[in-house]
DNA sequence: GTAATTTAAGACAAATAAGTCTTAAATAAG
DNA sequence: CTTATTTAAGACTTATTTGTCTTAAATTAC
């Protein structure tokens, strides 16, 4: 798994978020609901999300939440960053810590050049743009595919 | 993580089967040693390389195991399916079961991109030629370094 | 044959990731 | 003020991965 489940149902539910037009909140329920992911584990990570100042939440009645003005100009990478850490673009592929330029791995010149390609695919791709993009292109973000961009 | 531990482990010791010449056995003892991984973990894994023919075994008094010669013509790629099952290569990145040409989901494009060359490089990789390129460029295998290929 | 060495197999334990549940706090509406 | 709705926080459980331990089987050397 190249990116944690957590770190899926993260962006999934900022994906989601970015899709809806206005600034308004979304309640974790519907979100939960619509793309079938764990309510109290989708809490959690919107909670690390709010916590980054990716996501705005409300208390109360028609509260909710909602992305942030840094959050719809996020890319995806600072979203990874923010839930799965930095560890993917960092470690050497085989783990050993003293990988590098000097005393590289088999696998290091290679993996630096592919990992640089996830890397810069993650940073180019906005919520933003990929909202933009998603309205034409009909992204899938279910399983079923019954999800819709406005 | 793109590798779990268990695949990093076994790619580790295959490498180091292959920076051996001959064909005698190495004893997990002195694998696992070497490479600093635990011994019984280190011989679940070279247990599953056995089974998948990369890997031959002989027990008893200066038994151990070495690279088939299937082994020695594998390719990373190889040994990653074999261990860590062909997920990484075949699943969508956001854990979507219906991503596809037809249904995308945003990061599909970008991510069969992406994960094309990891493919590639994985298969690209020998354990017979990572030996040979290992000899002139010293290649680390452990955390510390001070392995060497032969 | 006996003892020592080594892999094989599988039970067991610890650590981490994933998921669930309960209670508290904030807000809105009547 | 009371009730309903919603996020926040954290305890708790389950599943998976990682790591350890014990016993068995094969082989060699004496």
């Amino acid at each position: 798994m190249l990116l944690s489940k957590s770190c899926v149902y993260g962006l999934r539910a900022s994906l989601y978020l970015a899709s809806k037009r206005g600034n308004e909140y979304h309640s974790l329920k519907e979100i939960s609901e619509e793309l079938e992911i764990s309510f109290h584990f989708l809490t959690k990570i919107l909670q690390q999300l709010t916590a980054e100042g990716y996501v705005e939440s409300y208390k109360g009645p028609n509260g909710g939440v909602r992305l942030s003005s840094n959050g719809q100009n996020a890319t995806l990478f600072d979203l990874v960053i923010a839930i799965d850490g930095p560890g993917l673009f960092t470690q050497c592929a085989l783990g050993l810590p003293g990988c590098g330029l000097q005393e590289p791995c088999p696998l290091h010149d290679h993996w630096v050049g592919a990992r640089g390609k996830i890397e810069n695919m993650l940073k180019r791709m906005t919520l933003n743009e990929i909202a933009e993009e998603g309205k034409e292109k009909h992204f899938r973000l279910t399983a079923e595919g019954e999800f819709s961009w406005q």
